[in-house]
DNA sequence: GCAAGTTTTGCTCACGGGAGCAATAGGCAT
DNA sequence: ATGCCTATTGCTCCCGTGAGCAAAACTTGC
């Protein structure tokens, strides 16, 4: 056998190269690969199947010098504990690349590195940021905004008060508004709210909501705990402090979760730790709608945010060049299964 | 309050910017941002505070378009319903990072779009390919070598025969085998092997190594089955046609999965749909030990590849140049739990 | 067949930085 | 001060493409 089964290892082909072989400009062959360029079908196919022959594709480094598009954006996580993250890039790295979007990962690891990974983004030059991870508070965005160039910061699945940021998310108020109706028509009066970490001002709103809600219905502020980070083993932690030593009476009968990470945490140490029964001891709601809410084990009653309408919109976001794009909130839906 | 708190959208700021402030020149201050570059102190200085004062960060597009390297490296994934998948790109992400690399993120929809995702890297031209998914069969991986230019193709927890490639992965055959002795010692005699789907040649091998073992050991050939994909709930789907009624005796007495989303599925179905206890009734083994084995739910015995090892090794493929890459297997270990 | 209008094509001039070499400055012994 | 060696600095020439305009080619109506 031949060698040609070595690796194309191809020094270089550009577009000088498919031009001289198809018997046009450098210009002709850059067109050819243009979206909206002007260019005949006859050349457009000419310079089609020599490319292909050669193996050329454009280098899109030098495009986006020189056009000052990158078609690039920067995700930046800093949460890789909670299942919904991989939900979430899932949906994202399917549409955005549908749209010709290409994703920058960067692993933002705690608050001090935000910077960082903010730096890497900004040496890529990317067309935008998007944040999806909780340790972006307002002062990191407000450091970010200042200090490097992003046309566009885009918080996703997170609301932001930030007016110079964009901010993608669930209506959250309304969302626990409907979990907090549902918790309260079907009987429950001794609820305790399972919150996430205190620092951040963003997913407070879900606990402010659920405590005003109890409070104008009965008066009573529902008793509430929080996690320091969206982790199920933290939660359960939290979870065995403060419920071990109660007796029957005194034990909540419903755990609203901010979300399904804290939920399965929580579900976990109930069932194996206090060897009581979800729902009929102590029932559980959730918050996102994680694949595994719906196995047989959790059957979680949760609410699931409408990810690929945001999704879209988001890229609608990216591709808006002109007016100034606003933070929009969507509406998820609750669903309801055997946990509560 | 003044205008100032309007991001800095900061009308590219470039080297020459900074050279014409700093008084020096334009390559000085290029220098002054490289590694390996020659540059007297006192200028390094001069130019870091002019630069940090201006905003200034160099553009990687341009550096790695004159100097042939991006120190870019995608990474390809499709298989988002699986934990571990999460785990490794924490990993991932967190090491590369911190070695320089970055990452471009494309979502390999299916087999049918390996060929898209490849292109899509090639335009930017990245340093290397990381394959971490099953879909990329060898078929896949010989277009992939010959139709682009790739420097390095590296498959990452995954064993290829394919020559042309880089595989670091865990040494299955040891793993397995580990994992049957382990079956075998503790008394289990009717072991069912859940094995993912068999398109693949690739995890073929766990199966291979657990049936010989057992044929090697008890001269009979154990009862195996097969998942179209790593997904918990077809995991569930199959363990319920192949044990739906069966009395006790004919009935396994271990679940011997391919990996831990098998062995997630298999346990919830035989909890909750079949109403058996694990480990009592039915034994259950995973593989990769994803943070939920560990929980108070599943408490799986699994077996833990070592990432952190694995990755080094990546980033020294990643930045050898010279010689050739080898393949190279790594000893995980037995993670023993309550599960078997 | 011809003028006017419409495509299509080629060209100049960037985009922002790296390689590698030539020029300059600084350090040291004599 | 001189000569020699070395650490810095500046410069030329790319890297591979896009924007925008001018030249060329093709259409269309008469």
């Amino acid at each position: 056998m031949p060698d040609d089964r070595k690796p194309a290892f191809a020094s270089n082909i550009t577009a000088d190269d498919v031009a001289a072989e198809a018997g046009v400009s450098r210009w002709t062959v850059n067109r050819a690969f243009r979206k909206d360029a002007s260019i005949s079908p006859k050349s457009l196919e000419k310079v089609r199947i020599v490319a292909e022959r050669l193996g050329y594709v454009p280098d899109l480094r030098a495009a986006s010098l020189a056009s000052d598009r990158s078609n690039l954006v920067a995700l930046l996580i800093d949460d890789f504990a909670n299942p919904h993250k991989l939900v979430m890039m899932e949906r994202l790295t399917r549409i955005l690349r549908r749209e010709g979007w290409d994703i920058l990962l960067v692993n933002t690891l705690d608050r001090n590195d935000a910077g960082h990974a903010l730096l890497n983004a900004s040496q890529r030059r990317v067309d935008a940021v998007i944040l999806i991870g909780i340790q972006f508070d307002d002062e990191v965005l407000d450091t970010a905004l200042h200090a490097r160039r992003f046309r566009k910061l885009i918080i996703f699945a997170r609301t932001s008060r930030n007016p110079n940021t964009i901010s993608i998310a669930v209506d959250d108020v309304h969302a626990m508004r409907e979990i907090a109706n549902y918790v309260h028509e079907r009987g429950y009066r001794r609820p305790l709210f399972l919150a996430g970490p205190r620092t951040s001002s963003a997913h407070l709103l879900r606990k402010e909501t659920f405590v005003d809600y109890w409070r104008q219905h009965f008066g009573s502020e529902p008793e509430t705990i929080s996690v320091a980070a969206y982790d199920p083993d933290l939660a359960a932690g939290v979870v065995e402090t403060a419920l071990v030593n109660r007796n029957k009476t005194t034990l909540p009968d419903i755990l609203v979760c901010e979300n399904d990470a804290l939920a399965i945490g929580a579900t976990d140490f109930i069932r194996h730790k206090l060897g009581l029964r979800i729902p009929q001891d102590i029932a559980i709601t959730g918050f996102d709608d994680v694949p595994q809410a719906e196995g047989a084990n959790y059957r979680l009653t949760t609410y699931r945010q409408p990810l690929t309408e945001m999704t879209e919109y988001l890229v609608k976001v990216l591709s808006n060049e002109e007016e100034r794009d606003f933070d929009r909130l969507f509406q998820g839906r609750l669903v309801i299964r055997e946990s509560a």
